[in-house]
DNA sequence: CTGAAAGCGCTAACAA
DNA sequence: TTGTTAGCGCTTTCAG
């Protein structure tokens, strides 16, 4: 009697290369990862073994022997907000020839969702954890302290992180734009944003700063829009719509960000309204859209590129090893053509 | 002499959470994952000592023991796209209640790259794979055929997949829509799109179906503008004028997506261009940014949404278990505002 | 309801 | 340059 063959659909393993080649697990596993002295003879026939197999390593078993993984969790609230993919862009350019590989979660702007995906991404011991913003839960926090791995947490400074931080601070951000809004003679200014309960705490950040600016000078924002759900072209010309017909005389509109910004500035020229002169607007982030509409939206760079690379790089330990660190960066202001000169 | 303290950066374990409540390691397992009975003052033992001390299971020994991975691999071209995001929520949804959890890997439309992170994903042992489109490496396709898990192949049905695909046929797409611009009474029709040697093969079947129309008519593309590297409003402003300077006399451009086909909408309402009646304008993938614009772009919606779910559902063996089966959802022309009714 | 033993597939450390 | 041994931290299986 032969012993049975075995199941065909069960995942090859290093024995079976092994056993194809006729050379040690070991040896296997050493050409597989160009670890060590490996003749080129045995090397040629462990990889023809390996290649006609068709062998895909188990990197749990090996992550498990190595207690090494290579993997980064970067964590962020949404995909859909066209800025994080910019982050992610510089985030993975970064960690390219690093070994290092990104796998993204998303959070929903949803604390608790966040404190799960922290814990499942923890649980895959990864070599390092990026995550947008400084405002976690108590656990979160816990969590991430204890992991004994790198963590950067982006976009943000304006709090105290649990160990790196690369970001702007949101809070001179709104400052910046409200005193240029001021220093351009616009008096009556309105908001139009998320609405507050929801966890954008960068949103109330620059509001903060904002309305900070605007009461040192006397004044104070006139009308508020609020929203909920995603940002669209749409939602920002509703909104406008919305508050211009309540608050005609409003001579500044201050937006959230650039999506709802441009759909503000859209249905202004579709009114007729004479921009920037008896009108100014302004967004928030630098987005590439606004390169394309009939006139260009003031706003702030957020300098997302930026941050992706230097968090990628403070994981990738191409920075001071280990040693904390907060990188505060300096987002550009664009009057674009919605702000007087 | 009392044995040395343990390293208090070295990550907890079972054991810390068995010694700390004095309950077995085997116990102390089933209490965290729910699983067998445990009597009430167990459990509450066990979950107090895992929470106060901080402890975070590790899935790589996890999975590694019970041969389960609670991952699905999500493989996209690119995160800037607009299109993938809807994709995922899609995903995300579905899988949201099936302990399920997606990872995200991204191919930048190159399938040496995709053929590696496939191998990185498989390395993993994830419960299924789900990939955009049908064209794939050799190996890749080998790699997925040999995994033995479920394997969903999305967007495109045209094709042979691995296993199963959910998606539309976009060379049926392209015809469609030629149909309703020579029946809308246009003839001299241009193309602006992605240069082709890139691999976007969903926009070249598009434009495979929409010239097989044309030429039946006795048509033919009488001109057309090429792109290469991200699509933005302003290149498809760039590209509209480029055309049309060149080719004055054309009444119809064919966009190769919504948001080049938005920039040239944009330039033609700038240039006082007669939409749709001098000029006809399409583009593809039903974008929410469309519905914010002066006016609306025609298109046709890809089914985004939908094609996550159905896809997610295939994983998470809700449909017929484990059967290959291809599924292909229609997708809808909106004229809007730029084909003539 | 609880515990002990065996082993998942791989790699570190050491031996040859 | 190659092979052997002993786990990595957990879950399966089986025994109480």
């Amino acid at each position: 009697m032969s012993k049975p063959p075995p199941d065909p659909r069960r995942p090859l393993t290093l024995r079976d290369v092994s056993e194809a080649s006729g050379v040690s697990e070991m040896t296997v596993s050493r050409v597989l990862r160009n670890r060590g002295d490996v003749s080129d003879t045995t090397r040629e026939r462990v990889l023809e073994a390996a290649r006609s197999l068709g062998y895909v390593p188990n990197k749990i078993a090996g992550a498990l022997a190595s207690q090494r993984v290579n993997l980064v969790g970067v964590i962020i609230p949404s995909l859909s907000n066209m800025v994080f993919p910019e982050v992610m862009t510089g985030i993975s350019e970064v960690l390219e020839d690093t070994g290092l590989q990104p796998v993204v979660g998303v959070s929903n702007y949803d604390a608790d969702r966040e404190e799960r995906v922290i814990y499942e991404m923890l649980s895959w011991r990864p070599s390092g954890i990026i995550l947008a913003g400084v405002e976690h839960s108590d656990a979160s926090r816990a969590m991430l302290a204890q992991a004994g791995i790198p963590v950067v947490e982006i976009m943000d400074t304006d709090g105290t992180p649990v160990v790196s931080a690369v970001g702007i601070s949101h809070y001179r951000a709104g400052r910046k734009m409200a005193e240029a809004i001021i220093g351009a003679g616009y008096r009556r200014i309105a908001f139009l944003g998320t609405h507050m309960p929801v966890a954008d705490h960068r949103a109330r950040k620059r509001l903060d700063g904002f309305q900070e600016v605007l009461s040192r000078a006397g004044l104070s924002i006139v009308d508020r829009e609020y929203y909920t759900g995603g940002s669209s072209l749409l939602k920002g010309r509703e909104m406008t719509e919305a508050l211009l017909k309540r608050s005609p005389d409003v001579d500044f509109l201050y937006y959230s960000n650039d999506m709802i910004g441009a759909g503000g500035l859209l249905w202004c020229l579709d009114h007729g309204i004479d921009v920037p002169g008896k009108l100014g607007l302004a967004g928030f982030n630098g987005m590439e859209l606004l390169d394309g509409l009939p006139r260009k939206l003031a706003t702030m760079d957020a300098c997302r590129l930026e941050i992706g690379r230097r968090a990628a790089e403070i994981i990738a330990g191409k920075r001071s090893p280990g040693a904390p660190e907060i990188i505060e960066l300096e987002p550009t202001l664009d009057l674009g053509d919605t702000i007087r000169r």
